[in-house]
DNA sequence: TTTTTAGTTTATAAAATTATGAACTAAGTT
DNA sequence: AACTTAGTTCATAATTTTATAAACTAAAAA
C-alpha cells in the first residue's frame, strides 16, 4: 500500500490541535490522534498509519485508541477478510457533544445543590448565587432543544 | 482570633469538589481552595485560615491563590490597618463564566476553520461537520444574550 | 532597632503521568 | 506446523507535576 506522508503544514496543525486539546486535560497522544484524523484527507486511517504518521510507539497508540473509542471520540470500521481496523473521527456526530455539555452542566448543578445543603448561612451572597446558577442551568436545559430545532429549520 | 474548625462532612465535601475540579484539569490545591471558599460559612477567609483548614503548606497556598486570582476565580478585600488579605469565591460573578464558555466555543471554531483551510477533500463528511459546527457556534453566540435576558425577565 | 506578620521565592523531594521496547496473544497465512 | 499480522500487556524509564521546607522580603509593631 502506498504510504503518502503528510506535509509539514499538516503536521504543524496536528501539533496545534494537540496542544489545544492538551490544555483541556487530554493526554498528548490521544490529542494528536484526534488532530491527525481531522487533518488527513483519507476517510480512514489504520493503526499502523497512526503510529507512523505520529512517530509514536504501538503501545502508546493502543492505549490512546482504546481511550478514544471508550469516550466515543473516534470509531472504526472493518473490511471483510481484513483484520485491520480503519479509524475515523466521530466529529460527524457532533450533536451528541452538545448533549454532553448539558450533562456537564447538570453535574455542576448537583454539586452546587450539595453545597447549598451543607451551608448554614442560608441567605448569604454565595447561597443566592448557587441558587441562581442552578435555576439558570435548568432554564438552559429546557431551552436548548428548541434552540437546536430552530437552527435546523433556519438552515433549511 | 477564634479558629473554628470545619466539621468532617464539610471537609469531605471540599474533597469531593476538589476531585470534581481536578477532573477538569485543575490542580489539587487550587481545586480545594475553591471548595473551601464555597463550603465555609465565613464571608471571607485569610491566607492562614486556608493553610490550616486544608493542611497545606504556605508556598502551595501562595501559588494556588495567585493562580486563582489571575484566572478571576477568587478575589480578596483588605481592611484598614490590616495587612492580611480576605479571600472569597467569585462565584457571585457567575454570569462572566457564561461569557467564557462562549470564548471557549469561539476558540474551537477558529481551530476548526484552520482545519477546513488545510483539507483538500472539500466535500467530505468531515468538512461538512466542521462547517456545521462553526455555523452552530455562531448561531449560539447570537442567541445567548437573548436567552439570558429572557431568563432575567422570567424570574422577575 | 529588633521583632513579628504576611506572605513570596527557590531548591529539592515525592508522586503521578506518559512513552517506550520487549514479550506476549490470538487469529489468519503459507 | 511455522510464520506473519495486528495488535495488547507489562516492566521500566523519562518527564512533568505537585508539594514541601527553608530562606527570604517588605511592611508594620514593639
Amino acid at each position: 500500500m502506498e504510504t503518502h506522508n503528510l506535509e509539514t503544514r499538516k503536521k504543524e496543525l496536528i501539533e496545534k490541535i494537540g496542544v489545544f486539546y492538551e490544555k483541556w486535560g487530554m493526554q498528548p497522544v490521544p490529542a494528536r490522534i484526534i488532530g491527525l484524523l481531522l487533518v488527513t484527507d483519507k476517510p480512514y486511517l489504520t493503526f499502523d498509519e497512526i503510529t507512523t504518521e505520529l512517530s509514536v510507539s504501538k503501545s502508546a497508540v493502543s492505549i490512546a485508541v482504546n481511550l478514544l473509542l471508550n469516550t466515543e471520540q473516534i470509531e472504526y470500521i472493518t473490511l471483510p477478510g481484513d483484520r485491520k481496523r480503519y479509524f475515523k473521527s466521530r466529529i460527524t456526530n457532533w450533536k451528541d457533544m452538545v448533549g454532553s455539555v448539558l450533562d456537564f452542566a447538570k453535574s455542576y448543578s448537583s454539586l452546587f445543590n450539595e453545597i447549598l445543603e451543607i451551608r448554614s448561612d442560608k441567605d448569604s451572597e454565595v447561597n443566592r448565587s448557587l441558587n441562581e446558577i442552578i435555576l439558570f442551568i435548568e432554564y438552559i436545559e429546557e431551552a436548548l432543544p428548541h434552540l437546536i430545532s430552530n437552527w435546523e429549520e433556519s438552515k433549511g
